[in-house]
DNA sequence: CTGGTGCGTTGCACATTTTGCAACGATCGT
DNA sequence: ACGATCGTTGCAAAATGTGCAACGCACCAG
């Protein structure tokens, strides 16, 4: 806990929100406008944050660099992309690719189903835990205390009338979706739109991504995308093979 | 000048190399563990930093929300995206809307071409700026002493043999571009892949950002593509018209 | 043209915060 | 089971960050 990195730091998601001027920053810091002022200094220095003509502050250029460079390390998303293309390529919806950390679940890979892509473009985006079928498989995998702990923890909104109600729900959802291996989201995010989701596992058995197959209502109805389970759970099993070192997977064993 | 912060910071690039353990952090810092670890504690409490399972460090999830926001409040993209999609469904190829930012040129939008060879590049990683022809556009504004400067501090890597030998040369191809309103790069970046590009101006006719198109050699000849020259600049006027506020906007006059 | 207001910026003295040390504890491999 | 390696903690010294007050500058109104 450095402070001063601490009040640093704190600009970053305060400018996330969009550019403000030094007096601005200073007042949302609770310090001194010269104090402020040395701190964008050296967050300007690194790049991360970048002064326009009117003189206020933004967000920077090398916080997307960063980004970029931190989503190319990630070899689970190496290893899986062709995965995602081909399956997109058999059942031409999106396929999205997620991981948990830090009571966060985020997408860092999608192929779209419409366009030739534009990617990056929700990747990075936090996902609704409590709802999506990919958050259900990562957080179903935390060990039992922490899982709780996090149900908890979260907020339930009701973003549909099938959105998960409670802490109570949400882990009989998750209990369900470790037992099965599987899960769904039924337009529990957005009314009409329904997700079919498996995990991708490590060598040790631990979930470290799940990936899923959404679509609206509108092309395909909830009963015909269920029909693409198991080429869902197939694609997964595979890249969770690649990804253990070794040739493809057994089925979990449940 | 903070240097706690300073310090703070130079961790975020050295992990964006690969995940780290506590004692190469501190090494790379020069500084000593108890510090590397509590400067990490803090990043990792804003969620800039992750702890993988081999407690070994690695860039966090927030960040990526966070250049995810950033680029969501860049206002030139979101009016840019639709013109620049509508260019693509017109000509097929690869279409790249960039900005410069503090000595760097970087690509914020980017849709793929139709086609199946496609040119490696992506949002949000600073672009070659001596060869690019977005480069070009974007530098050529800049006041004279500092495009001066600028071309002085450059580095010219000899990517291919057409690339821009020095700053005597990188100054004039500034000027042409100027003048003439838009720039190529003709092989200077790799072999095989040529651009055409056109500047995006502000209300003060300032330059904000600049758009291209790409295609390898394959696909269409050096001259096929400058015959879409006309289609790239009116694309790039309406993106300006818009961007202007003097243009058919959603909102009516006032 | 002039006086005033709002903003970013600088130098400085105080003290709060950060730092490195050394010792502890956990984990892993042999 | 033992030693080595790595992460972690408390503490005293001091270096760093902090707020203050004054300055410069641009913009606006009288």
């Amino acid at each position: 806990m450095s402070q001063t990195v601490d009040r640093a730091l704190s600009i970053l998601p305060l400018l996330a929100e969009g550019p403000a001027d030094l007096g601005q920053v200073a007042d949302r810091l609770g310090v001194h406008k010269s104090t402020a002022l040395r701190l964008l200094r050296t967050l300007h220095e690194h790049g991360l944050v970048y002064r326009q003509s009117d003189q206020r502050y933004r967000l920077g250029a090398r916080l997307f660099a960063l980004a970029q460079e931190a989503m190319e390390n990630l070899d689970i998303r190496e290893i899986a992309h062709p995965h995602l293309v081909r399956l997109n390529e058999d059942c031409g919806h999106t396929v999205h690719l997620a991981v948990y950390e830090d009571d966060e679940v985020l997408y860092i890979d999608k192929v779209e189903s419409r366009y030739p892509v534009r990617m990056y473009s929700r990747i990075g985006k936090p996902v609704a835990p409590t709802v999506a079928a990919v958050a259900k498989l990562l957080l179903a995998d935390l060990p039992e205390a922490e899982r709780r702990a996090l149900a908890e923890r979260l907020d339930y909104p009701q973003y549909t009338a099938r959105s998960t109600l409670n802490a109570t729900a949400f882990l009989r959802e998750l209990e369900q979706a470790r037992e099965r291996g599987w899960a769904t989201d039924l337009g529990g995010h957005e009314e009409s739109i329904n997700c079919v989701a498996a995990p991708i596992r490590g060598a040790d058995g631990r979930v470290v991504a799940a990936m899923s197959i959404s679509a609206p209502n509108v092309v395909v109805t909830a009963e015909e995308l269920l029909t693409l389970l198991p080429l869902v759970r197939r694609t997964a099993d595979e890249i969770s093979g690649e990804y253990s070192g070794r040739a493809p997977v057994p089925h979990p064993s449940v």
